[in-house]
DNA sequence: CGAAAATTTGACTATGCTCAAGGCGAGTGG
DNA sequence: CCACTCGCCTTGAGCATAGTCAAATTTTCG
């Protein structure tokens, strides 16, 4: 029932009946993973998609040398995978788990067979990829006209909107981490957030975050899409 | 008929019958362009998408300052702005044709109606949509983890491959255009294009490129996802 | 052939990366 | 309960890639 209870409350399975969830349930594997633990690596054949349950994961490229460009970061209730189900048949990317967490795994065979015949479920899909498609643009576009600044600034900015706009919230992932999906390295990230503090946009306590001149940090990060 | 046999062979509608293709070709506007001429701005509420029949088509963000970060360049028989079909519901980017043109227009209610019964069409959207993330997926890759020599020999592999793999072939678009694709400055694509010309690795007159050494170019690229 | 667009080149600057070292904090074993 | 260690973060110094501005040059088209 633990599986059921996760898929029904996701936009992906949005709008289908009790009888298809408990269907696809069945077909689903709920799996544990440590932290760190890898999913998968790029380029292997996908045998289906996972959701998370619980925790979080990273999907990532990653160059020869260590250096990582991270391009989402997915919580509960988030889907990731689905490319390699639809085409390609691999993975685009590798995937690691950033805390410790329980993956859904959904094989690709009762994924396609259903959206098939429901064309709810083939809708709900495509919203979902076009979605992310948006995400990546708009991440293209930060990454080739802004500079990281106005990168971390939209972060933060989002992160809040997030959190219903609180003005003081945590951040839900390691910096370290952040660096990797704002596109620069650790150390260029604290220096431009020890920038922010020093005047006076935003404080800083560990991962609690707290905005203390929203008109700043929003003309900062004017123009910038959404990470 | 012209509509017709553009989209009958195009690897979304692969899979249809006559009739079905003859259905779509009935609700399909076909439109000329001019160069340079704006297609649709970000933003701008969708009513369907679009096919290229003839001319080329690139879809940008740009920045305040007349910067530009090139998503895409289409040609002939690709789709584009299927994204706001499905999610959003405003185009997530500017589109403006790069030549003169002939473009096709698909009202939505025409898709969605037709995807709801037709799974093949879903699953060849999917497949789409799939095929860009993971285009995106390696431009990301790409922009954070490479520098603009690495990105251009990548890509001119790429486009020595695309025509049959010959040494010496024509790029189909300015280098300008090929500087935002590649995330960098008209200038710096110039000087790194400069640099292969003095190594010996490549020849160039105008838009005519010529492989001299596709070994050392290999070894460049090495790692880069195409563009 | 001439105007406009595209490209190249030069000089300068700056953003951000790398390498290196030091600090902080949480969890752990003694 | 405390010292220790490990992981994570910050800070400093130097350097390299590439962006900007400006101007010369080539190409394209009408």
């Amino acid at each position: 029932m633990f599986v059921k209870n996760v898929i029904a409350h996701q936009a992906l399975f949005a709008g289908l009946t009790d009888e298809q969830l408990t269907g696809l349930a069945s077909v689903i594997v709920d799996k544990p993973y440590e932290k760190g633990e890898v999913i998968f690596v790029e380029g292997t054949p996908a045998k289906g998609f996972y959701i998370v349950a619980q925790g979080r994961v990273k999907i990532f490229k990653s160059a020869p040398d260590g250096r990582e460009a991270v391009l989402h970061v997915f919580g509960p209730g988030e889907p990731f995978g689905e490319v390699a189900v639809f085409q390609g048949g691999t993975f685009p990317a590798h995937a690691m788990t950033v805390e410790k967490s329980r993956l859904l795994f959904l094989p690709r065979d009762a994924l396609v067979a259903r959206i098939s015949s429901d064309p709810t479920l083939a809708l709900n899909m495509m919203a979902a990829l076009s979605g992310r498609l948006r995400q990546f643009a708009g991440k293209i576009e930060s990454l080739t006209l802004k500079e990281t600044p106005q990168r971390l600034a939209a972060y933060l900015i989002t992160a809040s909107e997030l959190k219903d706009g609180a003005d003081s919230f945590s951040l839900d992932i390691a910096k370290g981490l952040l660096a990797g999906m704002l596109g620069t390295a650790r150390e260029t990230l604290s220096r431009a957030l020890g920038r922010m503090v020093e005047e006076g946009m935003v404080a800083v306590e560990g991962r609690q975050i707290t905005i203390l001149d929203r008109t700043s940090l929003e003309a900062l990060a004017a123009g910038v899409e959404t990470l």
